[in-house]
DNA sequence: TATCTGTTATACTACTTATATAACAGATAG
DNA sequence: CTATCTGTTATATAAGTAGTATAACAGATA
């Protein structure tokens, strides 16, 4: 049941930042199910060689959000009843991240159509791959 | 010549990724026209109340990305042959940056349609309001 | 000469990221 | 019962970032 991790240790972005986007990528491609276990933060931590808190931290954030179940002695699942759909408050928070992207690719000379080519080819990407068990 | 700038203290944004956004966002609104002087790091830094170095790392990186041109003393202007366009590096980082916020969508039921419609709004936002001088 | 530019240097506080250990309480398998 | 697995909590430390505070420098300009 392992999820297939690829950090970037390079990269700016913490490490529990880039973890929890790949399980969000995981969910978003359904190679991970609602109900389906997640490793445990030690199991997890030894893996990928990085720190137990790390992971946990990764994990709060993902409970916090609705992802997944936290059940105290019997681990991390995806969250059987699926994430809560996108409400108001939600979007608002959407728009306010898409803001500066699109403020820079204006004064970039980038259409409107162009931008939105991009979020359909990542719509794509994520529903391609639909049930992919590898 | 008083640029307006919203800083929000409370946001986890640093202020001086702030500024830089509030100044491309004025740049995309053509509010901020090529060869338009902005105010020096001290001015800048006394009007908004916040530290001399907050607002040269701001400028900096606006240098650095193409938006300003510093000249050493004679002040800072909006680069006056214009942002440089997007090129394929610009283009693989936007999608790099686009691709959370889509996964997170999908998580959550939102529709491509309705993604693209808010990326649609924010360019209209933009342009709308354009050569505004207020 | 006084004042304005951007620039550089140093120092300090506060916070974040990540790690390392250790311990606790509940569940479970032998 | 015991050993081992869960998540959780508590400390401590190191490194980096964000922001501020002062000070000084060199070139331009009024």
């Amino acid at each position: 049941m392992n999820v297939f991790i690829n950090l970037n240790l390079e990269s700016s972005d913490p490490i529990y930042i880039q973890l929890q986007q790949q399980i969000i990528e995981g969910i978003a491609k359904k190679q991970l199910l609602p109900g389906d276990a997640l490793p445990s933060v030690r199991s997890l931590a030894a893996d990928i060689g990085i720190n137990l808190h790390t992971v946990n931290k990764a994990y709060q954030q993902l409970k916090q959000d609705g992802f997944i179940l936290i059940h105290r002695q019997k681990g991390v699942v995806v969250h059987p009843d699926g994430v809560p759909q996108a409400d108001e408050v939600y979007k608002q928070e959407l728009k306010a991240k898409l803001r500066p992207l699109v403020a820079d690719s204006i004064c970039r000379g980038m259409s409107e159509a162009e931008f939105s080519q991009f979020s359909k080819e990542l719509f794509q990407l994520f529903n391609e791959e639909e049930g992919e068990k590898n």
